[in-house]
DNA sequence: TCTATTATTAACCAGGTGGTTAACAGTTAG
DNA sequence: CTAACTGTTAACCACCTGGTTAATAATAGA
């Protein structure tokens, strides 16, 4: 009942919860990304965009730097730690996979260090 | 862009972002339990866990079943797939911790088939 | 059958969400 | 300095959320 981590979760599967807010962290996530290319990227205004921004930086899954008059956003990944450690607390109900995934993980290991 | 997974994500994401809802999961996880037994847990009315669970159930994170004029809830961990799958998607932009990662999978596995 | 128990539905309410347009602020370029 | 561009803030709106109490439905037990 850490009373922190909770509102944290909240804040997290919250920001999460949406489609256009999931689209900006693709969007972001392997290079930064100007706020006005998002703007044109969706069909809704500017403020509605800067709102979504607020959710997601707000649960720590995004990061704003000014560059010149222009913003850049970038997801930090590692934000979704949480909601991995709470997914993986299920994953053993459901084992049945469990050498997909892991199959999975060791394909994403990009080499051995040897 | 599929919009039905889209839209199921939306109703994941937003069925886990409350604490009370997070918590009958836990609880329903590893056996069924009866919803008078929810009420008298969370300080909170019987109407509003009754609303909790149909966030829940048309989640598809849980299943209710009749039994006499008692109901029971149980979580269907296998339902967190999806989350668990965008979740993969951005794991390998935090590949610093994989290998504790690859340790947890090794430690969830009951025992090896040999 | 009559009563008590269990859970849901109905009706309502305060507060939050996601969208809008209009006004503002900061930065670059003429 | 002035003008244009980029993004945020302010004010507003319709709708949803999570809670309440009161009424209802369904089952069990006397």
């Amino acid at each position: 009942m850490n009373e922190a981590r909770e509102k944290k979760l909240d804040r997290l599967f919250h920001a999460l919860a949406d489609q256009t807010r999931r689209r900006i962290l693709e969007l972001s996530a392997e290079k930064a990304v100007i706020v006005g290319d998002l703007v044109r990227e969706f069909r809704i205004s500017a403020p509605a965009i800067t709102k979504h921004l607020n959710v997601l930086e707000s649960a720590g899954l995004l990061e704003r730097t000014k560059q010149g008059r222009m913003r850049l956003c970038r997801m930090r990944p590692e934000s979704l730690k949480p909601i991995s450690e709470v997914i993986a607390h299920y994953q053993k109900f459901w084992t049945a996979n469990l050498d997909n995934l892991e199959k999975f993980i060791d394909d994403l290991k990009p080499s051995e260090p040897k």
